[in-house]
DNA sequence: TATAGGACCTACAGCAGCTATAGGTTCAAG
DNA sequence: CTTGAACCTATAGCTGCTGTAGGTCCTATA
């Protein structure tokens, strides 16, 4: 049996960090000593590789959520997995997208700035002025689409 | 003078960001109506429009404030804009570094899937065993580097 | 067996950067 | 003058943790 704290080490996870898994229900409420204290054995150990792993492959944790109750029944069809795992490789490359597109403006803009004084600084006027911008990076006069305009980017 | 929800819809912005950005002290106070309403002069139109443009390309509010206090010195040398740029920059090319790992990882687990049931899900087994993965990112079982060693990766 | 001091407990506040709600007031078009 | 959209403040919520305070437990050593 294990106390939080070996479970932590041994998973590179903060001791807090375990509780706040068990109180959104992500890990199950484990047996306690006598005197009260967490106590895993190698399910919950298993439990929390899987969801550190999963985390670090970027997955939400209500994607991470789907995954384990999907892995609860071994018989069914590994298609939703499957499909999860796509979402998952679909948002990471919405993003990569979306960054380059970041990088290239903001390259761009730096090589332009010779100035020595912010009065003629190129940085600053781009950002002043989205005209300048070359990317489709959505622009504040066109009415925009959906709620949350200026979606997540970094 | 315009109204905040006129000033919203110019810049692309929800009336509720615009206020909350006057909270933190982005936006300066603005002047009011006889009944206390908020009335915004093009300076402020101006000050909004930098804010999200700098939204857009991925600055923290802390490095648009930052951004902000360097233009109201024009005759400063803009070697600090410059590097408030570049370090962001660098903070893009390393997210897309890191994004693009996760991007193949999870490639690479789902063109190794040709189960049918969740039992013989390659995905998941991955997850599971993280011995399983080729990319370098933190192995549990490594002593990891300090704090907050799940770094921001989405 | 006593004790010291680490590891554990709960509960709650805080981070970024907004977004949403409730319950009330003001503005402007007709 | 009325009506209803837009505004106001205040507060809570989102994701995924992290940190703190103030207290209890566990275990190695003397």
């Amino acid at each position: 049996m294990l106390s939080i704290g070996t479970l932590a080490k041994r998973t590179g996870t903060k001791v807090q960090t375990i509780r706040y898994y068990e109180q959104i229900g992500l890990m199950p409420e484990p047996g306690r000593s006598e005197g009260g204290q967490r106590r895993y054995d190698d399910a919950g150990l298993d439990r929390l590789a899987f969801i550190r792993h999963s985390r670090q492959l970027g997955f939400s944790l209500d994607a991470i959520r789907e995954l384990l109750t999907l892995s609860d029944s071994p018989e069914r069809s590994c298609a939703q997995v499957d499909a999860v795992a796509q979402r998952q490789l679909k948002e990471v490359e919405a993003r990569i997208a979306r960054l380059e597109a970041l990088r290239s403006e903001l390259h761009r803009m730096i090589s332009e700035c010779s100035a020595d004084r912010v009065a003629d600084c190129r940085i600053l006027e781009v950002l002043r002025d989205h005209e300048e911008c070359l990317s489709d990076h959505e622009k504040p006069h066109s009415l925009n689409t959906g709620p949350g305009m200026l979606e997540k980017v970094m």
